[in-house]
This record gives structure tokens, C-alpha cells and sequence, in this order.
DNA sequence: GTCTATACTTCGATAGAC
DNA sequence: GTCTATCGAAGTATAGAC
């Protein structure tokens, strides 16, 4: 009765998820995805017209995931403050839920976009647009400084990103005794929460009354 | 009289320097880097044993120069706070002259270190070594509140990275009408500068006398 | 040290049977 | 939809003359 499941799309996604994100674009092999994904390679290539076309469909789906849930937080009730606060978190729960993310990121920043086309742009500014759009959110009632939108959605996702990519290096410092212990993810998230609470404030320190 | 100049294995590593950075090590094409060096290919290979030689020779060179320029700041007479400052000019100056830095970086991050030797990754630490040392001594005289040194490194670092490498993405995002014109990077410094005093000072907001 | 020509390998992609 | 076998391009590396 029960025959073999029908070969997901979803499978060969996940394969290749972790090897772009493990090796790159040019990194990666298509072989190698097949045969993570159990799928053979004619399969591949049936469901996904190449290996660029896995790839573009891969970033698409990863960028619309991580802006929806932005969205979501951004939409919310609660201060700017307080929206910032949990937007950190989720970025935080997005890459602890698909540990590819940050290197996959990391990749197409220092690639300067060269895979991808016009739509999966779009989708790509949808989340500086959110982060931007709670920011101003904050400005316009006086509770944050009148720092630039942008800026200030780099300067949160990118120490996320990156410390939560390193993690593979930091450990492999750890092993050679040249660092000392990681600390927790959570550690770090909670001090980025602290630092774009100050980042943003609208007066960090009172001014001496002189 | 003049007889052509001999090939100097610098020209190879500039342009090795500027293929790695754009298509990183698997996308790297030797052939590529010769014609930009304008060296024949078997020369390339008589310099440097193969094209994974040529990679650590590269990040060898840019991690010991980065971290050299690093200490100096660091041992130089001023204030902690003064020299978070002047470290973070440092950087800026550092990827100005040297444009290949930051795809370089973000993609030792991404790669977890997969093509690096463990001499590579001694001079690869010295950079947060170096920072860290300032923000404990400003710890220590209870000029910055008590920070784990290590986030506090990529706290800087990363921001600055990730806005430097992005300039191409932002740019073609630009061209295609999706975001606003790209601001300057000295802007971006200077928001960085301002970010790393808030986010170290003992007391940010005086809390409230209750 | 420098160059040309080429050996050898890997890999993306497809043809064609079922 | 699924599989096996294989083609053809591209790429690293070297041999060998100068």
C-alpha cells in the first residue's frame, strides 16, 4: 500500500540550503546536494531548471520568510523601543531555525549581489524597509535620535549575523587554544538589545547643565 | 638599456587580492588572475605552489597588516574611549585603501575558516585581540561599563564590514530604483563612532531618582 | 625566470529508457 | 516522475622549450 513518498522540492531545498551556505555558490556541488537530499541528480534539474535557478529560488524563499516575520513584529502594538527589542529576537530565532541563514547573507553581500535577479531583490529590501520603517516609526514620536534608518538597521543585523556565522570559526580557535570560550548566542543577543537601546536613545548622556 | 621589469609577486597578489574578494576561493579563476596580473600563468604557479598558496599568502599579508595597524592605535597614549574611536577610523581607512577587505572577511566568516592553516589563524586573532585589550582598560578604570570584550570587537567590526561591502548591492538596488541614494561611507563612521560611545559608557540614561 | 601547449580532472547538464 | 550513463565545457596544474 504505502509506496516511496513523492520527492519533495522541499528536501532538495534544505540539501541545498546547507551546501551554499558551507560553500557558495561556486562552492557548491550539484552532486553533493543530490545526494543529501537522497534525490538523484536528473531530479534535480527536473524540479529546478539549474543550479542557478535552485539558488535564486532558495534566496527568494529565505528573504520572504525572514521579511514576513519582521513584518509581522513591525505591524505589532508596542513602542518603537519595544518593536526594535523583539525584532533582534526574532532575527535571533529566524538563524537558530535555519542555521544557514547567516552565511548564506554574509555570501551574497560580499558576492554584491551577482546571482540574483530583479524579483529576488525585491524581496531582499523588504526587510532593511521594515527595520527602517519602525525607526522612523520612533523618530517622528521623539523617543529616538535622528539617526539615519539604514544605518541603524545595519548596525543591528549585521553584529547578529556575523557573530552567529563565526560560530564555526570561534570554535575552531577554541580547539587550537588560541581563544577562550564561546559564549552563549543568547548572550550576545541580549548585549545587542542593550546596545541599539543605547544606539538609538534619544539622549544618551544629559548634557552638564554648564 | 631598460629591460623589462621582472614579474614581482606583488602584482600577483593584488590581483589575486581583487578575484578572490569578488568571486571568492571557489570562484576564483587562476586564469583570471594572471591575465589581470598580467602574468603568465606558469609563472603564477612558479611563485606560488598552487592557488590555495596563493590564497593564504593573501590573507596572511592582509590579517598581519590590519592587526599591525590595530596595535598601534592600541598602544598609543589617549583614552580608551579615544582610541575606540580612532580604531574605528583605523578600519575605514584600512578598507579605503585596500577595497578587497571586507568580501574577503565576510567570506572567511561564511566559509568557517575552511581554507586557513593554523599560522593564518594566529594572525587572524590579533585583530580582536588587540581591541578587546582597549575595552578592558577602559573597563578597569571604570570608564566603560562592564562589556564582554569580544562582542563588543564584533560589535564595531561587523556594522563596518558589512555597509563597506555592501556599497556594490546597494548600488545595483539603487539602479533599479529600489532604495534611496547610498550615503556616504565617512557618514556611516561617524554613526559607528557615535554608536561605540553610547554603547560602552558607564551610564547611559541616568536612571530615574525614583 | 618566462612562455606555449597540453594532460588530467571535475562538474554542470542532458539523452533516453522505464 | 525517476533513473543510468555520459557528453562537453571549464578549470587546475605541469611538461618542456627557451
Amino acid at each position: 500500500m504505502s509506496r516511496r513518498a513523492r520527492v519533495s522540492p522541499n528536501q532538495i531545498l534544505a540539501a541545498a540550503a546547507l551546501e551554499f551556505a558551507q560553500r557558495g555558490f561556486a562552492g557548491a556541488r550539484v552532486d553533493r546536494i543530490a545526494r543529501r537530499a537522497r534525490v538523484n541528480k536528473a531530479m534535480l534539474y527536473y524540479h529546478f531548471r539549474s543550479k542557478q535557478g535552485l539558488y535564486r529560488t532558495l534566496l527568494r524563499r529565505t528573504f520572504t520568510l525572514a521579511a514576513e516575520r519582521i513584518r509581522t513584529v513591525a505591524a505589532s502594538a508596542g513602542s518603537p523601543a519595544d518593536k526594535v527589542d523583539r525584532i533582534i529576537a526574532e532575527l535571533a530565532d529566524l538563524i537558530h531555525e535555519h542555521a544557514f541563514f547567516p552565511a548564506i547573507m554574509l555570501r551574497e553581500v560580499a558576492e554584491g549581489g551577482a546571482h540574483l535577479d530583479r524579483e529576488t531583490l525585491l524581496t531582499l529590501v523588504a526587510v532593511p524597509r521594515e527595520v527602517g520603517g519602525v525607526v522612523q516609526e520612533g523618530i517622528k514620536q521623539g523617543l529616538f535620535r535622528n539617526v539615519n534608518p539604514l544605518f541603524a538597521h545595519i548596525t543591528m543585523l549585521a553584529p547578529i549575523v556575523f557573530y552567529l556565522a563565526s560560530g564555526p570559526i570561534r570554535k575552531e580557535l577554541g580547539a587550537l587554544h588560541l581563544t577562550n570560550l564561546p559564549l552563549s548566542p543568547d548572550d550576545f543577543i541580549h548585549h545587542m538589545q542593550e546596545v541599539m537601546r543605547r544606539a538609538l536613545a534619544r539622549e544618551a548622556r544629559p548634557r552638564p547643565t554648564s
